[in-house]
DNA sequence: CGCGTTGTTGAATCGGTTCAAACATTGTGG
DNA sequence: CCACAATGTTTGAACCGATTCAACAACGCG
């Protein structure tokens, strides 16, 4: 009984050619929890709009954020049968949910899906790489790479203007995603900025990119 | 925890209920490359038998082991048209290879390899948690457990013999892999011998786990 | 059997963490 | 709407785990 939304609502992927409808819209606030590690998994989401943080933890409590979901990303599925990660929205956030049974009935939507996954596991494995190789300034600067990339102006814009960047993560999340503490990532950003890479908004979250060569040089 | 892959089926992924018999057997020798970063993605592979190294690099050499593929995992689409990776046989592998174009003649196994990927996924985030937030014996022991439970032999045997491994990364790979030098790789290996944890043989590669759940324990 | 590769261990150094003390921003209830 | 509490940020100083550099030992392939 799926009530198919009427509305301008994107399926749960774009599959050209078979414009199937599937999947119920959902919206999150900011630090709403989508799922917890180790509920019943019962469905797969997408993200149309704002930023979700997947989320694992050690029994000590130390935390990894283990991957962060954009636009088009999609996160849910899970082999086990439960979440294997706890999903958290870093931001005013629009979502679809589909159960599996529901998607399943559209078979060519399994190479669609297929396919974003695969996306998704490339920028986990370019993560990794700066995880495990590149040192604090270089992660830092690979993240924000990273959010700068979206918001991205003309270049003329650029030039004159920088990149003004809103990132939906605390110093402590970053520090999370990085594999840093809290201090070395503050310690980094303020370095940053005194290097004439970046300027630190007033308001939590507000960066504005200087010199995005020099950036994205250092995430290299 | 993503399940031990374990598949000796001839098709791509065994699809139930559709047999379909689709790629081409091949095999590689120890160190064997199967692809390059930046070769044209032109296949699909699965593995059958042995271990397959995704390593990407840094400019000044600086190498990650990007993802460590077991029998039943699969590597080699790419969303960009070249892949994204080095792939390298770590010893004597079975695989199996289609084109993209031949699988997606078979709908139904669209959702059989999006589900692979996702237990991959999941397997890089748990390795991801351990780069971010572990030590470097967690690390060692994150890795050493992996590959001791796909060998485990029935509990009797496991308390008197240990569990008897053959590790096909050398301590530089182990490093890569972990985010550790292959010093500290040797320092921890070294120390876990010495805390009666597991016995390294003479044979390179050849480790014998005295204690798993100490290991276990280390691991978490 | 011999030489290149891989593994091991020590000592000095360094990048990042931890602990601690302010300060700024945000959100809430009166 | 203001005041205050809670949350997030910044910086400093001491410390520590891992890296680097270096020397040597053990494998293992031809």
């Amino acid at each position: 009984m799926p009530p198919a939304s009427t509305s301008a609502s994107r399926p749960i992927t774009q599959a050209e050619g078979a414009p199937a409808r599937v999947g119920r819209r959902r919206q999150l606030g900011k630090r709403e929890t989508l799922f917890h590690q180790g509920d019943p998994a019962t469905h797969l989401f997408r993200i149309d709009e704002g930023t979700v943080a997947l989320e694992q933890y050690l029994e000590d409590g130390r935390r990894q954020l283990v991957e962060l979901l954009l636009p088009g990303d999609i996160c849910g599925l899970s082999t086990a049968g439960a979440y294997s990660a706890t999903g958290i929205a870093l931001q005013p956030t629009r979502l679809v949910a589909a159960s599996m049974a529901e998607l399943e009935q559209h078979p060519r939507l399994g190479w669609a899906i297929m396919r974003q996954l695969q996306a998704q596991l490339s920028t986990s494995h370019a993560h990794l790489l700066a995880v495990g190789r590149m040192d604090a300034a270089g992660r830092v600067s690979a993240l924000l790479s990273r959010f700068a990339n979206l918001n991205k102006p003309a270049e003329a814009d650029e030039a004159h203007d920088g990149i003004a960047l809103h990132i939906p993560l605390t110093r402590g999340e970053m520090g999370d995603y990085l594999g840093l503490s809290l201090e070395t990532v503050c310690r980094v950003m303020s370095e940053l900025e005194r290097n004439g890479v970046l300027e630190i908004g007033r308001h939590h979250g507000d960066v504005i990119i200087r010199d995005f060569g020099k950036l994205h040089r250092l995430a290299n």
